[in-house]
DNA sequence: TAGATACGCTGTAGCAACTACAGGGTCAAG
DNA sequence: CTTGACCCTGTAGTTGCTACAGCGTATCTA
């Protein structure tokens, strides 16, 4: 299997299989005389593995993890509870954080319904008024600075 | 104000405050004689804004439109409400593929409750048959690969 | 057999929004 | 006069890709 094939037979983008190489998650491959990487059937499982666990939002350094815990049968589990637990326990804390966020914006979205000047949009207004201090449920509802990530 | 000082009023990082200058978003201060930032009270209304945008994970490029048209009061304002809708739909979206991922997580989590041994855990297990493309309801049901904001 | 097109290769730079130095200068207190 | 806290600039690192640039290779058609 080339790239492509390998591209379209998992939905993976080339540059991020490439990318993954790189990154140690994914082994080098055999090349071709022409020096074109060839794939084998481990090579879609795993690549097939990773794609699960990011779409399970883990990042790539505990996939590494997991990869490695599978490679030996004998060890104990323990790690991987743990960490699936702390995916879990990050997915939860985000998703209460968006659910403050979702309230607080569809309670500013309610402040301006019509068009009229920028002086009267109740928005911009709402937006001002936190920064001179008001009333405000956001800040220390809702972690600002992180690594963002999206 | 010095920079330290702007920093602890308003809980945003000293080197936060340098990148937000960097990046136009706040104005360049005044200098004192020995080359330190001086800053007045309409930086700090102006990053107390900012501050609470970024609450709202509104990004830093469209906070640089809420405060051009802050400064264009006679403007219209249905970009503003345009902004904000746009902004809700993203937090809305990002919200339910949060929950979808969570139910994944937990349902992963129920496979392995004791310690055994790794070839026996069903979290593992139940990873790698998903790499076979066995039933799983992860794939597509939860975007997997774009900027990763967070 | 030439040319178009699609695919492959390496290597580097860019994205968002910070964060973290390194390597220096300034200032007040003890 | 030294210690420590603060400030400066400039650059590199973070995460997980994505997007070139500039090249070679393979295949199909005319």
């Amino acid at each position: 299997m080339r790239i492509g094939e390998l591209s379209a037979a998992t939905g993976v983008d080339v540059e991020t299989i490439r990318y993954y190489e790189r990154d140690g998650l994914m082994p080098a491959p055999a090349r071709l005389s022409n020096g074109y990487r060839a794939y084998g059937s481990s090579h879609l499982e795993r690549l097939s593995f990773i794609r699960h666990c990011r779409a399970l939002e883990i990042p790539l350094a505990e996939i590494r993890r997991l990869l490695e815990f599978a490679a030996q049968p004998a060890a104990e589990c323990g790690d991987i509870d743990q960490l699936i637990d702390d995916q879990l326990r990050k997915v939860r804390a985000r998703l209460k954080s968006m659910r403050a966020l979702e309230r607080q914006l569809t309670q500013l979205r309610k402040r301006c319904d019509a068009h009229h000047a920028v002086d009267e949009c109740g928005i911009l207004h709402e937006l001002v008024a936190a920064a001179h201090g008001e009333a405000c449920a956001c800040h220390g509802a809702v972690p600002v600075s992180q690594g963002t990530r999206k």
